[in-house]
DNA sequence: TTGTAGGCGTTATCAC
DNA sequence: GTGATAACGCCTACAA
């Protein structure tokens, strides 16, 4: 099958030298001579030498990789910050052993493991949607490998955590819709377990009551965000009530540009009929028509600031455990989705 | 720092065996007896005892580990591919270690190089734009790595590839726009080095020629496709022509939707002044209005096959060498933006 | 069924 | 500045 492996005892025994200088020469050890040196890496490259990664893992206790869990790869939002954190993590010579959760504990369970037994030297995490306990990263904590969870987080686990303001984000956009001259105002959003979904609830919550508007939980969906669950809900609820809400308020802007299409065919005028805000500030919520209206939230940036922090520490150049919580700025992009005042 | 690890030998001297015998044990060899198993099995899970992959890769030369390698995590179609992978890899056992080249082939080159060094059992790559030779896979090719490729594919190598017929769909996607009446299709494409536009634009040719239009290389504009690469080629370029094309072939969703309204702002009716075609079938190209006809492009069964292909060679189901191209379907489906006629 | 022993490729610690 | 040597943790002939 492979060929056999050029070792650093090869490239020793041809020059006769022993492999401990090798060893040293690659790596750039000041104590080696500066031309026992250039034969050796000469001859290193000439026979086209690879390090064994595991060897020198193994031997340094110390692997150089960071392990991804996210809820799923496919999502603009998620890609960006991927994108994000690869890029700096790539540049300071880190490896992302990257894998999806599909919104379980039990997937994102086995793939802590995966990343525990593959010695990762940090785990960056976003919750599953049904994730409810957190025994499954307890290896971490034992061995103080540094997590941080980012989006989807745990206020039950001290780690660093790298987030937007959901409240808030959540009181601006409904506060804008009710400026808007809104008054019922339909807010769809996922999972409410998850920190990013509770707390934007809690953010329309306070923004009706700030402005003397009551709060009516028929107005609040909650589902998994799906092209299917939310022209479910849409067809077969809201479009069916006697009187439709004049404002919608949808945590994801695919959802949002989704739920705009289904409207626009019922006939539902937007934003005479209906004002619309999604969330996010992906491209799609620019190309709709009307353009959507969307709370800015900086996916790359939220990847590199995670990948930046975690290497700071891992470098010993700062240390994490005194950076519980960062928070990421977002704003408020109003587009003719939500526009029913000049 | 960290604590110290559990190893076999630890469980071993509890349990005063040998570690080979903890090492069979934990692998569910068959010649080990039943007790000494399930005491061996109880101790390790108490003691929360995990393998060290690394020390078992290096021992086993094969690291159930596949690199990956993309010019840009944040597209949609990519992100669909990579989840279709990741979840066979994953099901089957297998890491995925994934990183960007950003479009340049020393990035590329760098990473093909890390994945090398952390002896990935397999490498699945899409080229960046600007790569022109293949010089970094070369150690792959020598220690017979199987690579394969997707999407942006390289003739020259003798390597498994999957892709699609981007030659048909390219064909497809013009006929169609002159059969709807077009005759001055504006084709704007990404790098023609690369295969996938090279390719498109054959089929452009080809179908213009089939229906006796002349082929205009001032209508063929090839660029990054970025955002500001549409803007500009269509705010300072085909905006200011005196005569505007009447159809617009544009190979990718994003890029297409975000034409559309640039094209919209301008006054340009769609498809009565100009009929517009996608590429890849994103939510984007469903949501715009008028929708954006498109070619369908299945990322995420491209990226199951791709790992499936991988994953029975690495297991020695099949052999890949026999399986030099795997051609996936597409489909043209027909929306507003090109819809002329009844 | 279990144990012994050697080695996977690298690096760190001592000596010299 | 260089070399010997002993780990790192696991796996697998081979022997018992």
């Amino acid at each position: 099958m492979s060929q056999k492996e050029i070792t650093i005892y090869d490239i020793a025994e041809k020059l006769k030298i022993s492999a401990a200088t090798v060893s040293r020469a690659l790596q750039n050890h000041p104590a080696v001579n500066a031309k026992t040196k250039k034969r050796i890496v000469d001859l290193a490259s000439e026979l086209g030498y690879q390090s064994n990664k595991f060897a020198s893992n193994l031997r340094k206790q110390k692997t150089h990789t960071i392990g991804v869990i996210v809820p799923r790869l496919n999502s603009a939002f998620m890609s960006t910050v991927l994108s994000g954190i690869e890029k700096v993590a790539n540049n300071a010579g880190y490896n992302l052993i990257i894998s999806q959760s599909f919104e379980t504990q039990e997937k994102e369970a086995k793939n802590a493991q995966t990343m525990f037994n593959n010695r990762v030297d940090a785990l960056i995490i976003s919750l599953a949607y049904d994730t409810k306990d957190y025994k499954h990263l307890n290896s971490f904590i034992k061995k103080n490998i540094p997590i941080i969870f980012f989006d989807r987080v745990a206020d039950e686990i001290d780690a660093t955590k790298v987030l937007i303001d959901n409240f808030k984000a959540g009181y601006q956009a409904t506060e804008h819709l009710i400026h808007q001259g809104c008054k019922e105002i339909l807010h769809i959003t996922g999972n409410l377990i998850r920190n990013v979904y509770n707390d934007r609830l809690n953010g329309y919550k306070k923004a009706l009551d700030d402005n003397g508007i009551k709060y009516d939980q028929k107005l609040v969906i909650s589902n998994d965000l799906s092209e299917k669950a939310i022209e479910d809900c849409l067809k077969n609820d809201v479009l069916k009530r006697q009187k439709l809400p004049d404002g919608l308020f949808i945590t994801s802007d695919p959802s949002a540009a989704y739920a705009l299409t289904i409207l626009k065919e019922a006939g539902v005028k937007v934003p005479e009929d209906m004002a619309i805000i999604g969330f996010n500030n992906d491209l799609i919520s620019r190309v709709c028509e009307p353009a959507i209206s969307t709370i800015n939230y900086p996916g790359n940036q939220m990847g590199e600031t995670i990948a930046s922090i975690l290497i700071n520490h891992l470098n010993g150049e700062s240390d994490i455990n005194y950076m519980n919580t960062v928070i990421l700025k977002t704003d408020l992009i109003v587009r003719n989705s939500s526009l029913k005042k000049e």
